[in-house]
RNA sequence: GGGGUUAUAGCUCAGUUGGUUAGAGCGUCACGUUGACAUCGUGAAGGUCGAUGGUUCGAGCCCAUUUAACCCCACCA
């Protein structure tokens, strides 16, 4: 090995590293019968992804929990995998085809698929290569594809199960569509956002009695699809109009009006158009009163003209029109206007005839598309449903009795809340890239075929005239089989036995109805058990001021970039450090360098060990110094903290408590403590203090492994004896033999006086370079201690001497002084020492003294403190009581004796 | 309309089941080349824990009310 550098630079290191272990294998999960694994399922990201902060974090946390239960000698499996993403990555290659002057229609079915394949080919490895640079250790033996072979089949096999169970159905409703994307989506695909807009006072005249009837819309351009005009039963400004007509406008169609509690009495006018085929709520009075629906939008967003009607009229009289299926209406002039443009004529045009009463403006929620952000268009059309309600009931149960854990908790009340309110999950798409829908239409007989098997003929009449439908299946159809169709389902594997149900899931928030709650319940149906123990939820990772990142806004920053300037473990450990379950967190700049920091304190601190210890040697109990054990005790401590937190998923506290072991603990204090051995004579003593230091920085290591994998691993190759990766050694076990509490407490008491000499010496200003003599008047039990700290004393604390006083009257020169817990303490600093600012000095020390035992005797005389209070509690105040009175007296006499001076 | 999160030092955030003296990083100030580290060290300044009331011997933490910012869900024309 060459020397170890100055500085811990992870250029170049951490390929190697990764390289190492992943050609020996390191990764790869290992069944072992009678022991429990530990499984994760990765978040497959998208084909045509690029790795982003969120995937950075998602990332880190599950190779955290994933390196630490492995070390813990769990059999680990970390299963990865991407996403066809069926509309992203149509959206994108239908992109790169228009720059071409290609669409979809040119190249046909087939020629699409083979370029989204050769897509997938090209962009698929792009995003589980800067995974590698994260440090992920997931097995790549066992990757997956939502698309593969065993994927397609789990689909198929799912569909057709649902299918047959009645679960899966095909029907005319209404669903959300995108006019940019084409095709249908589900209620989860659509984001509502605020839009200005303006609320229209459409004026209908009534057909009996000649009046006119105000109502308002936000969409006056769907008028012409009107069918009805709904008003409250109970509405007595309109009883007398109960069975009579309107002449809907600009047709001079002759609609109902009829009674619906949809028309609510409190709102505007009470008066309501009913569009039937453009509006969900309108689909439902129309429902209800079986009112025809009028279509008047194209697929794509344009108003419907006399060609649209003539297809929709033939499909009618063949027969072929699917039940509820709208007509369609020839919308004359505003035919094959987009809805905007439409909208505009046709408030103009009533405006001519002077049907608008008013337009007042407005803001209201907008559905939009989650791809394309377009406004979708409700529209009923036919499409695939999977019936939810059957599906729900176990997945809600199986949450509320703990089978699947949210964590952080509060998000089991976002789930159940969409469980408990879910409606039918609509399921195609109008897309080529994905999973084709494996139904069957027969062209003589009309029945539908769903099969396992591609049918040849209809199995009903023999025909051969038969078509395949032609969409394909929401990308989240086969996120939703995930956990366990990776892991061979629907054949028995040996890893579907073994690994499933897993153990966790990594996931933020805003995927929890897209995937987790479809997973949980896709799992329950076709496996019979739910996929996952816990779900871990963590948050966003936000800019600098706190907003998302997003392309739009191009405050997004690249992990790769950061992984080039300051290495993946800084970019991990800053995501990990000080973040809490569930919340976001901001990315800054600082934290990565304070990170970057940590990891070169880390080092360096390796570096002075190895520069101090070249062999591996056993430490002898015997031979410990009171450093020694309370350095090894504070080990321990760390040991049950970290394994603790990390047990709970809570990687944040963990990040912080190694954080602080290794720098405020380990570096800051032992290593010092340490030095005066290390240089010093007594070879054996020298010996057992290499071997703590040897000890403890191993388990330092490991500690820090889950979290800084490319630089631990580094290290460990450098430790005297080490063999094989560090990311397998054995997580550290909690020793019992290395709790010292008696020493921790002196070692306590050690660094007060350190601290207070170096107070003391800031405070009056001494060079930093001069040493002083030390006098010390112990109080009883300290002695022994601090006489065996003297080399601490000297070396951590500028003294020359130390001597130990018996009497506060062998103090004859001028001192600064102060009380400590282990006794009072005298710096002789001669004319450096002004007496009546020592003693203004030390009357703050008194007063804040007086005011803690004030504190106390108060807590101390209060009856329900002393009767209630845990008697530990009790008696560790009355034992700080004592003690601040002993200081109190010592410091009053040392005033005292200041004033006399 | 329903649900949720956040509010703690100048900034970014921790604070586990209530335990009395609220922490860290960054920033600020003073000092510093003690052979691991200036990507460092030592010391200091800085907070009535959003507000009010309550429960309790004891509240940053529990309860109620309230203010502000943000998020999610929901068919309001």
């Amino acid at each position: 090995m060459p020397e170890m550098e100055k500085t811990f630079n992870p250029q170049g290191i951490e390929a190697e590293i990764y390289k190492e272990w992943e050609e020996a294998g390191a990764f790869i999960a290992h069944r072992e019968e009678g022991k429990k694994p530990f499984t994760i399922v990765m978040p497959p990201p998208n084909i045509t992804g690029q790795l982003h902060m969120g995937h950075a974090m998602d990332c880190t946390l599950q190779d955290a929990a994933i390196r630490y239960h492995r070390m813990k000698g769990d059999p680990t499996l970390w299963l990865p995998g991407t996403d066809h993403a069926a509309i992203a990555t149509e959206v994108k290659i239908v992109d790169q085809m228009r720059k071409e002057g290609l669409t979809k229609e040119s190249l046909g079915r087939e020629g699409f698929l083979k370029r989204a394949w050769a897509w997938k080919e090209q962009y698929g490895n792009r995003i589980t290569m800067q995974q590698r640079r994260m440090g992920a250790s997931c097995d790549w033996s066992r990757e997956r594809f939502t698309m593969d072979e065993g994927c397609s089949k789990a689909v198929r096999e799912v569909f057709c199960r649902l299918y047959e169970k009645g679960l899966i159905y095909q029907g005319s409703r209404m669903v959300n569509w995108c006019p940019c994307c084409g095709t249908s989506l589900s209620d989860a695909e659509v984001e509502y956002e605020e839009k200005e807009g303006s609320f229209w006072h459409l004026l209908y005249p009534v057909k009996e009695t000649g009046e006119m009837l105000e109502l308002a819309t936000t969409r006056p351009e769907t008028m012409l699809g009107d069918t009805a005009v709904a008003i409250n039963e109970a509405d007595e400004r309109y009883a007398h109009l109960h069975g009579c007509h309107v002449i809907l406008p600009l047709l001079d169609k002759e609609i109902p009006i009829v009674c619906d509690e949809h028309a609510d009495m409190t709102k505007g006018t009470g008066v309501v158009k009913i569009t039937p085929a453009h509006d969900p709520n309108d689909y439902e009075v129309g429902q209800r009163h079986s009112l025809p629906a009028v279509r008047v939008f194209t697929p794509d967003g344009r108003m419907t003209g006399a060609a649209d009607k003539a297809e929709n009229d033939e499909l009618f009289a063949s027969g072929k029109a699917a039940v509820g299926e709208p007509r369609v209406l020839d919308c004359g002039k505003y035919a094959g206007m987009t809805a905007l443009d439409a909208r505009k004529e046709i408030v103009k045009d009533l405006q001519a005839l002077g049907l608008v009463k008013a337009i007042e403006p407005l803001t209201h929620e907008v559905g939009t598309c989650y791809r394309c952000h377009t406004v979708v268009e409700p529209m009923i059309s036919r499409q695939w449903f999977v019936k939810m309600a059957p599906l729900a009931k176990p997945a809600i149960e199986v949450v509320k009795n703990g089978g699947t854990e949210f964590v952080p908790e509060r998000f089991t009340k976002t789930y159940l809340n969409w469980m408990e309110n879910i409606r039918d999950w609509c399921i195609s798409r109008h897309l080529w890239w994905g999973h084709r829908i494996p139904a069957w239409y027969c062209d003589d007989c009309g029945q539908t075929i769903v099969a396992r098997e591609d049918p040849a003929v209809c199995p009903h009449c023999g025909s051969k005239a038969i078509h395949q439908d032609e969409d394909v299946l929401d990308t989240w159809f086969s996120s939703a089989l995930w956990p366990f169709s990776t892991l061979g389902w629907p054949e028995q594997t040996e890893d579907l036995k073994y690994f499933y149900p897993t153990d966790m899931l990594v996931t933020g928030y805003d995927i929890i109805f897209f995937w987790v709650a479809r997973m949980i319940f896709s799992g329950i149906e076709q496996t019979g058990e739910t996929p996952f123990k816990t779900v871990l939820i963590h948050g966003l990772v936000r800019d600098e001021l706190g907003r998302k990142m997003s392309k739009s806004l191009g405050n997004g920053v690249d992990p790769l970039e950061i992984i080039d300037t300051y290495g993946a473990d800084a970019l991990r450990f800053s995501l990990l450090m000080g973040v809490s379950p569930g919340n976001d967190t901001r990315y800054s700049r600082d934290k990565v360098e304070s990170a970057r920091n940590f990891a070169n304190k880390v080092w360096n601190a390796s570096r002075f060990v190895l520069m101090n210890v070249t062999e591996r040697q056993t430490i002898d109990p015997a031979k410990l110094t009171p450093a020694d054990k309370w350095i090894l005790t504070r080990f321990q401590d760390a040991v049950r903290d970290i394994s603790a937190h990390n047990e709970e998923g809570d990687f944040g506290l963990s990040a912080t408590r190694i954080y602080d072991f290794a720098w405020s603990e380990f570096c800051d204090w032992y290593i010092e403590l340490a030095k005066p051995w290390l240089l010093g004579e007594d070879a054996e003593a020298k010996a057992n203090v290499q071997a703590v230091l040897l000890y403890v920085l191993e388990g330092l290591l490991k500690l820090l492994h889950p979290f800084m994998p490319f630089l631990t691993e580094q290290v460990y190759k450098y430790l005297p004896g080490s063999e094989g990766f560090l990311m397998l050694k054995p997580w550290p076990a909690v020793c019992e033999a290395y709790d010292f509490p008696a020493e921790e407490t002196q070692m306590a008491g050690v660094m007060e006086v350190i601290r207070t000499i170096r107070n003391l010496r800031s405070e009056m200003n001494v060079a930093a370079g001069k040493r002083t003599r030390i006098m010390f008047l112990p109080k009883a039990g300290w002695d022994e201690t601090l006489a065996h700290a003297e080399p601490y004393f000297k070396r951590l604390a500028g003294a020359s001497e130390v001597s130990m006083l018996t009497d506060a009257a062998e103090v004859t020169e001028k001192t600064v002084s102060a009380v400590t817990a282990t006794g009072t303490l005298y710096i002789p600093l001669g004319d450096l020492v002004d007496i009546d600012k020592e003693i203004a000095r030390l009357g703050k020390e008194r007063d804040q003294l007086l005011k803690d035992i004030a504190r106390a005797t108060g807590m101390l005389n209060n009856p329900g403190f002393v009767a209630k209070a845990p008697a530990a509690l009790v008696e560790q105040e009355r034992g700080r009581l004592e003690a601040n009175k002993e200081k109190l007296t010592a410091l009053e006499q040392r005033i005292a004796e200041l004033k006399d001076m």
